[in-house]
Parts: structure tokens; C-alpha cells; sequence
DNA sequence: GTTAGCACTCAATTGTACCGAGTGCTAGCC
DNA sequence: GGCTAGCACTCGGTACAATTGAGTGCTAAC
């Protein structure tokens, strides 16, 4: 109660109890089930009997690392316990059926960028059995490179904006008052003498005049930069969510998991919330949604040219197989910067 | 085993028998559980006893509308007594509360085509529970309004389509010569003299020179033709598959469903094919995938002036509340067809 | 044709005993 | 002083039997 012994108040643990720690974690992670001592003991590099490891686990028990579901049963990681095993991970290597199965992935995609993540996200989640995200960045910082006014009929126009990064985005446009093909020409004329080489945050000096033209202009202009800061452009692909089936026990888990992958935004404001705050990995409550309190969530920005890009991730439960999860978010975010990045080809072949 | 009585092979049933089986059906849909002989016989209209009443459900039995999940428990529909329970339900109405959800939404909803049915599909899974699919037809059919290539570099253009259904559709090129901007200009106007008015199932005449604005045209046309049949063009929007969670019992149906789900193919296929078979709600093995077997798909047709547009449906459980479902898909189903359709507005306030 | 009565079936529930994995503690050992 | 063998104890899981009760099928009488 008093003195304790050696490391206070670092997050340093004792060799022998980091190794114990490890070893309760690792087997949990296999075994889904709680650990006892005797099974830490006779694993491999630790020369010392069960009674032994019993007092370090009591130990470690106190300082937060495990926890016992019940007096007489072994014990499970807590989520600090996890994050203990995962900072002293050494990073992994992916095993060569894998490196081939992106390798091959990557040679072979065809299509468009949403095409490519689209399946990028499938690929990811067949490879770890997990739930995986892919998130594309906004295009906020990208210029225009075009924009165009379609007559659709006399009341629906449609503006279709080009960006440099190659997204296409339209709006419909419809006007009080008839507009034929030249008013559309005109109009396509003076958006793009406008538009060409801003980005959405450049604020553009609209004509004040009253004619058709002007008017149609000013409508598109608005059309375009009122863009929802929150939808942002940001795209999420998602993949393998029937593996959330098997990842947790408990329907109502399983529920409310979808339910959050549901919403988007909210998965889109998980990864970037990692992002900012430079976690990797967030285990159990760190990710800051109750309902994944049993959920683990990896992240792997991807960079293209020095610039972020977006980011992929797997969401599995908080016993995942780190390691590999890592390694293959790791090693896909560096597959799709190769692939779209520098002088490699866009996306066609 | 000899004669029977009335109606041999006619698929109509006694009045007592059918009224039998409606009430086992709508009973075991409320309660998840077996119905005994003598619920049936309290269920109101039926005056009769609990005795005759199970001997009107062996017959039942032996015809195959119930089934015993073993001797001594109640019966339990079959997918023929659930057919005959849908057949021979009558239009249900909506409650006055989801009337006036569905106006409300449709009253308020902006944004692009897109968003707008992503967003239908959300309000269907909410409404009733069950996972909503909503599927936009190909625009195979729709004629090119405008088609222009967009230099995002050298080595990189975009093609970008405007069809007239509004919808638009973007290609990537890189060619093996540097291209600049002239030459895009020169080969936008070439294509729209080519494509304008034609669809995707008109062949065109290429230009058959070898200079580079020909070359492009020749790759624009071929990327543009060279939409898969396959993945036509149609959008899948699914809403609320956090609901196959708890509409079926034991995760590995939940797992199976899902993993349906994900294949957008698989998705559209079945929709489809229900579609073309006139059918509005497939029970069970009728929608011919085996994983599917314990669902029940309810689809609603969407015809915009006349022409079929898409369709909406829902995915429960065979004992899904075929009537409160099949109200509210064919009513976001209207809905959606006045909102797109006629003289109404295209997309946008 | 209907039904009351009855014997029968079988899943689900309850109770009991037991096993064994795992613990915490302590006394002795190195 | 740290380690460990030994031991009493805890408690979830399993196995088994007894009991309950919902529901059936059959039959004889109305």
C-alpha cells in the first residue's frame, strides 16, 4: 500500500511483466477466451512457474492491464492493456501470399478512382477478414479545370464541373425561366472564364446583371460552392461489412457496429479524427464512440505526392489480429500512393 | 388417401382452413414462436374448437402450408403458407404518421438524383425495419447530350458524358502521345458531332485517320462503349443493414445476408429478375439464392412517365409484416415517380 | 362433422451434484 | 528477498434426472 517498488508512474512495465502481458494478450487474441497462469507459464520464454505469474497478473491487474471476468477465471487484456501490446509491436511483415494477392490486385485493377477504392476496400477485408475503410479526400484544394452547362430540357440544366484531382461533380440548375442551347453555351463560356483555376474556397466576382445569362451564372456559382462542409466531397468505401457478423458475440454488438458504419459521415469523422490526433490505432473506448467500445480501428493514411490523399482502415474487434492488420492496411495505403501517384499511370490503363 | 373431399389440386382452400392458416401466420409473425390449436380456436372469428382446429391444421400439414418443428409444439407457416398468406392479403393501408413522413421527406429533399434516393433508402429502412434496397435503372437507353474532353494533364484526359436522364458519366484516357489543350477542344467538338443524340446501344462511324485527335476520339468512343453489361449503369442504394442483425436469429445468417448484400450484382440480379417475373414478393427459396432462403424480398416497381425507372424493395424475414411493407414500398415507390417524374422538378428546389 | 377427454410427446426449466480450471495465500526453500 | 510448491477455495460449465406444461393425435360419444 505504501512504496512500490521500481516504475511509478511510467507506462513502463518490468521485462517479466511485459512478457506476461504479451502472452495473455497474444493468447486471448488466438483463443478468445481468458488466460490463466499456468498456460502463460509454460508458453515458451518464461522460466517461471505459474505461482509466479499469478502474483505479476494480480500485479498487473492493479496497474489496469488485465482484468478477470470472474474470481476463478483467467484473466483478458483491458483496453490499456491492448494499447500496451500494440505500442510495442514490432512491425510486422505480410506473408507472401499476400504481398502477391496485392501485388497481383494492383496489376490488374481496371477503372475509374472510385472503381479502383471501391474494390481496394473489398480487396482489404477479404485479405484480413475484417470490416475495412477506404476514405478519399476532399477535393476542397483542387482547381477547376472545367465546367459546362447541359440543356437537359428548357428547365433542367446540368452543371458539370472538372476538377484536377479528375473528380466530377454535377448540379442541377432549374431556372424560373426557359433557357435554350446557346444561353447554355454563353453560360458554359463565362463559367469556365471564371471558374478555370480557382478552387472551391476562391470567392468569384459574379456579373450583377440582370439578363438570363448572368442569372443562370450566379445559380451555378451557388450551386457549386454550396458544397455542405460536412458531406465535403470525402467518399467512403466499405468493405466486408458481414464480417462484423463474425468479429463480435452478440447480436446487439453486431447491430449497433452496422448501425455506425451506416452513417458515414460519422466513419468519415472517426478516421480523420485518428488522423489529426496521429493515432494509428484506436482500441476500445479511444476511438470515442460508445458503440465501438469493442472495436478496434486501424488507420493507414495515404499520401500521393507528399500530399494526404485519404486513408484506409480495418475495423475489427479489440482482440484482433493486429499485426497482420497493420501490415496489410500499411501495405495497401503504399500500393494505392503507388499506383496513383507520381508518374505512374491515373487509373486507366 | 383415397378421395378427397372439395378442391383436389386447385391451390384455394377451405374457408375454414384458410382462415386457420391466416391466423397461424399472422400470429407466428407477431410472436417469433410456434402457434398451438388453441390459440387459433381464441383468435376470434373462429367458432370452433381447439380439437377441429388441429385437425384442420394435419390437413394443412400434409398439403404443405405448416410445419411442426417437432411433435409436441404448435405449427409454424411454410413458405407456401406464407405465399398464400401474401396472396391473399388485401392492399394494406399506411398509417397516417408514415403518410406524412414520407410526404415530408420528399416535400424537403435537395440535392443530385443520387442523394436523393440514398437518402429514400435510409427513410424505407427506417419506416419499416428491414433492410431497404433501392435500385436506379441503366441508362442504356438515354441519349448522349453532351460529351467533352477535359485535359487534366499531358498524359491525362477525362472524358465526361452528360446523358439525357441526367445522369453523368466520367472515363479516363492516357494516351501515349502528350496531348495539350487544342487538341482536347478539337476532339470534344469531333466527339459531340458523333455522339450527340446517339446511345449507348448506336454504333458510330470512327474516324478512321491516324492523327491524334483521331486516335482520341477512336479511345473515347471504345472507353465509352465499353461499359460491362454486367455492371450496366444501375445504382444499388441499400439502407439499414444494421436490421439484418435482428431480424434473424443465429449470426451465421446474419453473416450470410450480409455478405449477399455486399455483392451489388447479386443485388440488382434478384431485383431484377423479380421484376421480370412479375413477382412483388419472393418468400423464402423463391428468390433462388440458397443463403437467402430465410428472407422474404418485397419489390416495388418505379415507372417515371410510363417507362420503368427502377424499383424499390425491402429484405426481412420470411415472417416480415408483409403488409405494413409492401404498403410502404409501394408508396415511397408513387412518390418517387411523381417526384422525378412529369412536370414536376427534376431534382433541385 | 364436431368435440370432449385422454394418453402421449418432447422442449424447456429446475435442481443437484460434480468437475476442473484457476485463483489467492502461506510456509518453506534457495 | 524473491520464488515456488502446496493447498483450500471459488465459481462457471456440464451432466443428469425430475418436473412442468404446451401441444399433439386419437377415439368415443354427441
Amino acid at each position: 500500500m505504501a512504496r512500490r517498488a521500481t516504475k511509478p508512474a511510467s507506462d513502463d512495465l518490468d521485462v517479466r511483466k511485459a512478457t506476461i502481458l504479451e502472452a495473455v494478450v497474444s493468447e486471448h487474441i488466438d483463443t478468445n477466451q481468458p488466460v490463466g497462469s499456468s498456460s502463460v507459464a509454460s508458453s515458451a520464454d518464461i522460466g517461471v512457474s505459474p505461482a509466479t505469474v499469478r502474483s505479476e497478473m494480480v500485479s498487473l491487474e492493479r496497474e489496469g492491464y488485465l482484468a478477470q471476468p470472474h474470481t476463478s477465471a483467467g484473466r483478458i487484456p483491458t483496453d490499456k492493456g491492448y494499447r500496451y501490446f500494440v505500442d510495442h509491436l514490432e512491425n510486422g511483415v505480410l506473408g507472401v501470399a499476400q504481398q502477391h494477392q496485392i501485388s497481383d490486385f494492383f496489376a490488374n485493377v481496371r477503372g475509374e478512382v472510385e472503381d479502383v477504392l471501391e474494390q481496394t476496400s473489398t480487396l482489404l477485408s477479404q485479405m484480413t477478414s475484417y470490416t475495412s475503410v477506404v476514405v478519399a479526400a476532399t477535393h476542397a484544394h483542387a482547381s477547376i479545370l472545367s465546367a459546362q452547362l447541359v440543356n437537359i430540357d428548357a428547365h433542367h440544366q446540368l452543371l458539370v464541373t472538372v476538377f484536377s484531382d479528375g473528380s466530377v461533380v454535377k448540379h442541377s440548375l432549374t431556372p424560373s425561366f426557359d433557357v435554350d442551347y446557346e444561353t447554355c453555351a454563353e453560360t458554359s463560356r463565362q463559367l469556365n472564364a471564371l471558374l478555370i483555376g480557382t478552387t472551391l474556397e476562391t470567392a468569384v466576382q459574379v456579373p450583377s446583371r440582370q439578363d438570363h445569362v448572368a442569372q443562370l451564372v450566379r445559380d451555378a456559382v451557388a450551386a457549386l460552392h454550396a458544397q455542405q462542409p460536412t458531406a465535403d466531397g470525402e467518399k467512403v468505401f466499405i468493405g466486408g461489412s458481414s464480417h462484423v457478423a463474425d468479429s463480435f458475440d452478440g447480436v446487439e454488438t453486431v447491430r449497433k457496429v452496422l448501425s455506425i458504419l451506416e452513417q458515414e459521415l460519422l466513419v468519415v469523422s472517426l478516421v480523420q479524427d485518428m488522423l489529426s490526433r496521429g493515432l494509428s490505432v484506436a482500441i476500445g473506448t479511444e476511438n470515442g464512440f460508445e458503440p465501438l467500445s469493442t472495436c478496434a480501428v486501424i488507420v493507414a493514411p495515404v499520401t500521393i505526392d507528399g500530399l494526404p490523399a485519404g486513408a484506409v482502415g480495418l475495423l475489427g474487434p479489440t482482440r484482433m489480429k493486429y499485426q497482420e492488420a497493420m501490415a496489410a492496411a500499411g501495405a495497401v495505403s503504399r500500393h494505392l500512393a503507388r499506383h496513383f501517384g507520381g508518374d505512374e499511370e491515373h487509373a486507366n490503363h
